[in-house]
DNA sequence: CGTACACTTGAGCAACCACTCAAGTGTCGA
DNA sequence: TCGACACTTGAGTGGTTGCTCAAGTGTACG
């Protein structure tokens, strides 16, 4: 298993000066590796922009949209969607199915639906 | 109320030209608008950052750590760790307590907290 | 065939981001 | 009061990103 949590400090102790050794023994090696980090990073980054928030949001909702009406939908050009959409498809958030010359996209990942369609909700409360 | 959910397109019906009439009437009105889509993808962003993903998570797990200590457990700069602590301030997802010439800071979004330790369990599962 | 169409892709660009480095602020102890 | 210390901040920088524009791919239909 690859090392996801622990830090660069040893789990057995803290040999370092440190201002609250008691503070930080408890969560010496439990902190999120770097690589862990990074895992997640690009999981929230999927939905760290507005147009691809947009544009899951619409998948989540309505669930097989060929192209040309989601640039309809959402107002933004074919060439910017496909850009992203391209971005979504190779970090496995949307999937594609090609039918003569047109692409249906789908959102498949039931997490991402998850967190898009919460956050959502959340937004739509806030500014209430 | 503000206007989180809505197209450019009126709700009452699809009278451009597009390719699947059927397809997007059922969700024309029903898509994020450009303002809910921002408010999304900033409590995302927060997330977006492997840096700020390993804040966010130590904060999670040990609920009140001065910058010093902070850095030492990270291994990342004061000062870099100060502007991230910056950037999560202005959003409202830490507070800072001032006890002397000591800040300590303290994970403030329980919405947050629940997003960093799921996606870090997850991040762990996914690479056992 | 040849044209139209749905979509993709590459180049280029302005905006943004996360960092380093150096300087600054306010507090504590001698 | 002086220096050390904990932290903050501003400038500057290399890297990334999300877009537009133009060109390219492959399919359909006459």
């Amino acid at each position: 298993m690859a090392q996801v949590f622990g830090s660069a400090i040893d789990a057995d102790g803290c040999d370092v000066a440190c201002l609250h050794p008691d503070a930080i023994r408890p969560v010496i090696g439990r902190s999120l590796s770097q690589e862990g980090s990074t895992t997640v990073a690009t999981l929230f980054g999927v939905l760290a922009d507005p147009s691809r928030a947009r544009i899951l949001h619409l998948l989540a909702i309505a669930d097989d949209l060929c192209v040309c009406d989601m640039a309809l939908v959402l107002g933004m050009s074919v060439s910017a969607l496909s850009h992203q959409l391209r971005f979504l498809r190779e970090r496995g958030a949307v999937t594609r199915r090609k039918v003569g010359r047109m692409a249906y996209y789908r959102l498949d990942d039931d997490h991402i639906r998850r967190l898009i369609l919460d956050a959502a909700a959340h937004a739509a409360e806030a500014v209430a």
